[in-house]
RNA sequence: GCUCCCUUCGUCUAGUGGUUAGGACGUCGGCCUCUCACGCCGGUAACAGGGGUUCGAAUCCCCUAGGGAGCGCCA
């Protein structure tokens, strides 16, 4: 296969499409479909369609669809046609489910429910697959009465599922029954609105997780029934929880939301997805354009992967160090406002991002971190203290302070406040360490931090000679209670 | 129970009959250094098991084990 260039994908236009229901949050399991689907489609240059199955109106929800826009919105997976609701398409499902049964392809049902338990009991008993009988195939079903309506499913011989991952999944016939077409209340199912919107909608890939491989073989039935061409099916496997079980909001975040909350950028959280149960070489990080140009859907994994935070954590990382510092400051405001700072009261928060970027796995980590920027520390962490708040370190302060205290305002940055440091270590014949951390640990709070000079600059000389003065009580005041 | 799918370091993966089984995250050690982090260097660690096929199998076939999905008037 590697010898051609696939002459069809000129050929034929390219729409993939998306097609969560709306019953819950959108996941990373269905976001990683959505990006597959996504680039699939941008590669070839064709079309991407959002598509809501709310087929169930029980469970279905505006707050759902919300979600999953906002989600998708996030992530920047940004669709060509839709949002298609396919409770809009009601009418045409009822068309088309008429026609099959004119044509004598689905037939009226009215058994009862206890009697297709006893048929399954029967079965499982058996050891055979628990399927429906067929007993009202040849029976005549009045209308009026209540009833559902089947599919007739052919009766012997195989469907080949082509699959573009996993290859030619066979299944036969009689491993199949009548499926349910139409519920009694009149309203479609899935497997039959799923495949006429697909036919409907053009969609020439389907890209959907794996746990929809077993229900292929129906679809195509009806699909053939329907004298449709199937698509091309490609079954991407599940993400796993970090413990290999099926993921679950036990395993804490699975909602894509939640990542941006907990301070994660979408195009770390892409990266990390696309390269689960995907790989190009080498190669970890991606961007945007490249996973466009480089992602093939043939080229995805048949295993499960299991979701590794430390790996999303490494990538966000990545991300954060390396994007524009402007662009992170915006990201990173509300999750100041969330521990209750205001960016604007204090250093440009450009300036904190360029000094702290390589310190924080998440943004919300960031914030933590830089809080010390914009206001007092509530207390000195134990160790840190203990270590470097010590009497010997007094003489080290009390002459720091002095000299930054003398310092004027202009000449508040980080060259001028190295070179003082530099002049108190030598003055008391101390090495650095031994003057810097004393100070780190009484501005910052934690023995922790950017370079002691940007460190002092980002403070500002006020809150600096402030608490300095406080760490001086404090040595003072330990040395008192011995 | 039946049908289908899956199985390379702890995790994500490369690998398509001949490799010292490579990379990444994590982890461990070191360097850098005013701290932490970044960065750099190095170490640890895998072909689920068993049979075949073959001169030669992680790669092909079969079986076993383990995991998963489906078998809904859910999608």
């Amino acid at each position: 296969m590697a010898c051609c260039n696939r002459p069809e994908s000129s050929a034929m236009t390219v729409r993939t499409r998306f097609a969560p229901s709306p019953t819950g949050y959108l996941h990373v399991g269905g976001a990683r479909t959505a990006l597959f689907s996504y680039l699939f489609a941008r590669r070839h240059g064709g079309q991407f369609v959002l598509r809501i199955e709310d087929t169930d109106l029980e469970r279905s929800t505006a707050e759902s669809v919300n979600a999953i826009m906002e989600g998708m919105t996030w992530l920047g997976l940004d669709y060509d046609e839709g949002p298609f609701f396919q409770t809009e398409r009601f009418e045409r499902y009822q068309t088309i489910i008429d026609e099959l049964l004119d044509k004598g392809l689905a037939y009226r049902c009215d058994c009862p429910k206890e009697r297709l338990e006893r048929l399954r009991d029967k079965q499982m008993a058996a050891k055979v697959k628990p399927r429906y009988d067929g007993h009202c195939r040849g029976r005549q079903i009045d209308p009026e009465q209540p009833h559902v309506v089947r599919f007739k499913n052919p009766v012997d011989g195989a469907v080949i599922v082509e699959d573009l991952i996993r290859g030619r999944v066979p299944f036969a016939n009689a491993e199949l029954d009548d499926l349910i077409i139409r519920r009694s209340d009149g309203s479609p199912t899935y497997n039959l609105t799923v495949v006429v919107d697909d036919a409907e909608m053009e969609i020439s890939h389907v890209i959907r997780g794996d746990d929809h491989l077993t229900n292929t073989p129906r679809q195509i039935n009806i699909l053939k029934a329907l004298g449709h061409e199937p698509p091309k099916y490609a079954h991407v496997p599940m993400i796993l929880g970090p413990d290999g079980k099926r993921l679950s909001k036990r395993h804490g975040a699975v909602s894509v939301v939640a990542y941006r909350d907990a301070g994660y950028l979408p195009e770390a959280l892409l990266n990390y997805l696309i390269r689960l149960g995907w790989s190009h070489g080498d190669q970890e990080v991606f961007s945007l354009d490249e996973m466009i140009s480089l992602f093939d859907i043939a080229d995805v994994n048949t295993a499960a992967s299991a979701f590794n935070v430390d790996k999303l954590d490494w990538l966000n990382q990545h991300y954060i160090q390396h994007a524009d510092p402007l662009r992170i400051a915006r990201l990173l405001s509300p999750h100041m406002g969330e521990i209750g700072i205001d960016p604007s009261e204090g250093p440009d928060l450009v300036a904190v991002v360029e000094a702290q970027a390589a310190r924080a796995k998440t943004l919300t980590e960031l914030a933590r971190i830089s809080a010390f920027c914009y206001q007092d520390f509530d207390d000195y962490e134990e160790t840190a203290a203990k270590k470097h708040l010590r009497p010997v370190a007094r003489p080290a302060l009390e002459r720091l302070r002095a000299e930054l205290d003398m310092l004027a305002l202009e000449d508040w940055e980080p060259e001028t406040l190295h070179r003082v440091i530099e002049r108190v270590s030598e003055a008391l014949e101390l090495n650095m360490g031994k003057v810097a951390q004393p100070l780190r640990v009484a501005i910052v709070g934690r023995a922790a931090s950017p370079g002691i000079d940007i460190t002092l600059q980002l403070v500002g000389k006020a809150a600096t000679l402030r608490r300095i003065d406080r760490a001086l009580a404090f040595i003072d005041a330990r040395a008192a209670n011995g």
